[in-house]
DNA sequence: GCCAACCGGGG
DNA sequence: GTGTACGGTTGGC
């Protein structure tokens, strides 16, 4: 497709053979590799020595001359762990002259320090070589069991591992994501249980124009259809199959439904073992272990999008949930004609109407092809630089399960020895210091401005070179540099590939791949013991960095009489005079930025109408088009009833526009709407998942009640299930100790239409909630949270509930927030740009009194708090 | 306030 | 046998 740059080895190995789309090795040295040439695909045998990395040889010394120098017999010399280049990988030549040296165990020394992994110990199998270790390990005097010296003093990896990093070689070379096959299936069932129900229907389609179902009816069809179903994989040959929860639903109740019928799951490319495996495996007690179980088989890539999701929704935390329907909805894979059942009626409905349980199911397999697309763009492109199979990489943490298996490919090729111990002696150090956090200001504040410092921790890491001092060969500055390199490289393609292309697709997956490894990178150097290349002192030394960056720029900012609301690690929020526009905002944002130290940038994030600064990570904000955004536990509630979120809501917008007797208004309507009961007990129940078993909480009942289980119980419901949600609301007169006079409140419906509002009808009778404390809460839990927007006897008077105008009432008109405000006579005196830059200006400010914000604001309440750590995303 | 248990998501 | 390591929230002490 594009042209493709030389391979940085670091990066993306040196092997150059295209088009791998799957890797299957076993511990005898055997690896196939899947090539897709076109439509076609071909499997190739391989084979490679299995290795280990090793800091002695001690354990080995008992094989006497059956322990032998890499390549010191003559021959090619070519174990596995030799860096042989070429796609030839060792194939043929170690087969062919191994026979003679079959049974030898070679070693190679690498650079590097004597209690260094400084050995690499290749065997013509894993097992002859864990053996021998075993063997010599358990020689070795000391105390533990012989397992668990055996580990100690290797570095191991997994077999795919062993023949990727050995030949430099990665999936997906040359390769486009829509060049994989992929294949969706989705099982409907009569129950989630795999031992209450089975398998009706199963919907197949593929990214080659496959969708169909399988069904079977009758009971006695089930057998058949699973038949059918491996028998159409295996026809169709994809390359990745993939499905939402295939890993917690579809694959574990397909093989219970398997087990049971006795039919064998044959889903592998044809060469290979063909069953579907699991791991880990079962632990043979058979203590329920809710454990993730992953599957894997021979030739093909499992692929599941509850993963891809998940991961997605750890940085952008934007999902309503992680469910099938609602992610689609939310990335507008949905289609309008969408067909919606009731997983509780899936069943019941293809009795009825099996046309649409049929379309439905298509449905779900057609959305998880669009949240493929979406979503594991990124994956594709990381394997296509880390030494790991594509299905591990969509789920992999990107520092130990990505970064970690790259920088060991890197010594293995340069022969140099991997760190042992590196996080030793850390414990000695101080306290862990992360990104400073500051909140300058609680109060409503107009015209804010956030800043924040792109890519703050790598970019301080290239800037000043931090890099853990473990690492020899420089291979994660190197990797952070030339990612961030290559990313801007694929950002600019970007930006000029024409909307929707392929073309696109492939560089923003690029990026975006690219952009994951690169802040992990100092994750990674803080992971502690467990990383190989840990180096807490470097990754102090970033936070050090970041937080003298950050005060720079907030001292910049104050300095310009800019009014300090709060910074946290690579942020800071501040406001500006009221009469700014965004372009006199940007050139100060500019001036700022062009004092900050090479390669540290700073951006103009946005603008907001205005924010309420709560706490630290704690506020609100407004946008100029009407948004409210709120963050922060503080100022969510955890009851989460609907109407005192809703009065939330109200009450933080009226307040962040100034406007007070909107406020007073809401509350009032509120508090009126409760006490007339024009309000259904739907809007007062909140939702509790249930938790203990029908006997566990009887049990328990003596001592403990809790309100949800006695409103079961109450409404003689005397079974449930954990997990269930019930909602529940406290009813009228009820003394509320211990969950008495609670009520139940059942779902009227389970649907998932995204049908939000008018959903109560059927409650609509039921007013008897206790109006006395869901005041109180009203009061307490939700208007609380407006403390800090306004001065304690302005708070007391506006959340009244005793309704006697005060004596000492100021009229509500007179009321305003504490604002926070910036130095009110600021101004800007224009400067020449500074040569070079090309930002249409820059100015300077004077502020006369040369005061911070703490003396300009009207009542706002400066305060500082100590740094604490903070959780480092970027960008 | 801290640690352990539990949930998610699937029909 | 493709190890150890899901991460956030809740609730019990």
């Amino acid at each position: 497709m594009t042209t493709a740059p030389p391979l940085d080895p670091y990066v993306f190995g040196w092997d150059p053979t295209p088009g791998i789309v799957s890797v299957w090795a076993d511990r005898d040295g055997r690896a196939l590799v899947w090539r897709r040439e076109g439509e076609r695909v071909v499997c190739e045998r391989d084979r490679y020595r299995p290795w280990i990395f090793a800091t002695t040889l001690a354990d080995l010394a008992h094989l006497g001359p059956a322990l032998a120098v890499e390549g010191a017999s003559g021959g090619p010399g070519d174990g596995a762990a030799s860096a042989s280049h070429g796609s030839a990988a060792g194939s043929g030549s170690t087969a062919g002259s191994g026979s003679a040296r079959a049974a030898t165990i070679t070693y190679r020394e690498l650079d590097g320090s004597p209690t260094d992994y400084r050995f690499v110990v290749s065997a013509p199998t894993s097992r002859a070589l864990e053996r021998a270790i075993q063997d010599g390990a358990a020689r070795r005097p000391g105390s533990g069991a012989a397992k668990e010296r055996r580990r100690e003093g290797y570095h191991r990896v997994g077999p795919v591992e062993q023949y990727l990093m050995g030949t430099g070689r990665t999936y997906f070379r040359g390769l486009v994501y829509d060049d994989l096959h992929r294949l969706q299936f989705d099982l409907e069932t009569t129950s989630l249980d795999p031992a209450r129900g089975r398998i009706f229907l199963v919907a197949v389609r593929d990214s080659r124009g496959l969708a169909t179902t399988i069904e079977a009816p009758r009971p006695g069809d089930e057998r058949r259809l699973i038949a059918e179903l491996c028998a159409l994989v295996r026809a169709r040959d994809p390359d990745v199959v993939e499905n939402h929860n295939l890993f917690g639903f579809d694959l574990p109740f397909l093989e219970a439904r398997a087990a049971q019928l006795g039919v064998p799951l044959l889903l592998g490319r044809t060469g290979a073992p063909p069953l579907l495996g699991r791991y880990p495996e079962p632990p043979p007690d058979a203590r329920r272990r809710r454990r993730t179980v992953r599957y894997t088989v021979a030739g093909r890539e499992l692929i599941d999008t509850l993963e891809a999701v998940r991961r997605h929704d750890f940085v952008a935390r934007d999902l309503p949930g992680h469910g099938l329907k609602d992610v689609a909805r939310h990335f507008g894979i949905a289609s309008p004609e969408r067909t919606y059942v009731a997983g509780a009626e899936v069943y019941r409905t293809y009795l009825e109407q099996p046309d649409i349980v049929r379309r439905y199911a298509l449905d779900d397999v057609a959305e998880v092809d669009g949240l493929s697309r979406r979503l594991l763009g990124a994956p594709f492109a990381l394997a296509g630089m880390a030494p790991r199979r594509y299905e591990q990489l969509a789920s992999a943490g990107p520092a130990m399960g990505i970064l970690e298996p790259m920088l060991v490919r890197a010594y293995l090729h340069a022969g140099a020895a991997l760190p042992y111990g590196a996080a030793r002696g850390e414990e000695d150090l101080e306290g862990h210091a992360g990104g400073a956090v500051h909140l300058f200001a609680t109060g409503v504040a107009e015209h804010v401005v956030k800043v924040d410092i792109a890519s703050m921790y790598p970019s301080l890491m290239r800037a000043y070179k931090i890099g853990p001092a473990c690492d020899s060969l420089g291979a994660l500055l190197h990797i952070v540099s030339q990612l961030t390199t290559l990313r801007l490289g694929h950002k600019d393609a970007l930006r000029t590939a024409p909307p929707g292309s392929l073309e696109r697709g492939h560089h923003d997956a690029m990026q975006a791949a690219m952009k994951l490894l690169i802040n992990s990178a100092y994750g990674y150097m803080a992971a502690g013991s467990m990383a190989l290349f840990a180096d807490r002192r470097a990754a102090d030394e970033v936070t050090r960095r970041g937080r003298e960056v950050l005060s720079q720029v907030v001292e910049a900012l104050r300095a310009r009489g800019m009014a300090l609301l709060e910074a946290d690690t690579d942020g800071v929020f501040f406001a500006a005079p009221l009469d700014w526009t965004e372009a006199r905002e940007r050139a100060l944002v500019a001036d700022v930025a062009s004092e900050l130290p090479d390669g540290i940038r700073l951006e103009y994030e946005g603008r907001y109408r205005a924010m309420l600064s709560h706490e630290v990570k704690n506020y609100a904000l407004l946008t100029y088009d009407g948004t409210l955004i709120v963050r922060g536990v503080a100022l969510r509630s955890s009851r989460s009833e609907p109407f005192g979120e809703r009065f939330l809501r109200r009450a933080l917008g009226a307040t962040l526009i100034g406007d007070v007797p909107a406020l007073q208004r809401a509350f009032r309507e509120t508090v009126q709407a409760l006490t007339e009961r024009s309000l259904p007990a739907a809007d007062v129940a909140t939702r509790v998942r249930l938790t203990k078993t029908p006997e566990a909480y009887l049990a328990a009942r003596g001592e403990h009640r809790e309100a949800a289980y006695e409103a079961l119980l109450a409404a003689g419901r005397d079974d449930w299930a954990p997990g269930e949600r019930v909602r529940c609301y406290r009813a009228n007169g009820a003394n509320g100790a211990n969950g008495k006079g609670y009520v139940w409140l059942p779902d009227e419906n389970d649907e998932p239409s995204a049908d939000a509002t008018g959903s109560e009808r059927s409650q609509d009778d039921r007013r008897d909630y206790d109006v006395d404390h869901y005041v109180r809460a009203l009061v307490t839990s939700y208007a609380g949270r407006l403390r800090k927007a306004f001065a304690p006897e302005d708070f007391a008077q506006l959340f009244r509930t005793d309704r006697q105008g005060g004596l000492f009432d100021r009229p509500v008109e007179e009321i305003a927030p504490l604002w926070v405000r910036c130095a009110a006579t600021t101004t800007l005196v224009a400067t020449r740009p500074a040569p070079g830059d090309e930002s249409p200006g820059s100015f300077m400010t004077k502020s006369p009194s040369g005061t911070g914000l703490e003396d300009a604001n009207g009542h706002g309440q400066p305060l500082r708090k100590p740094s604490r750590e903070s959780p480092k995303s970027f960008e």
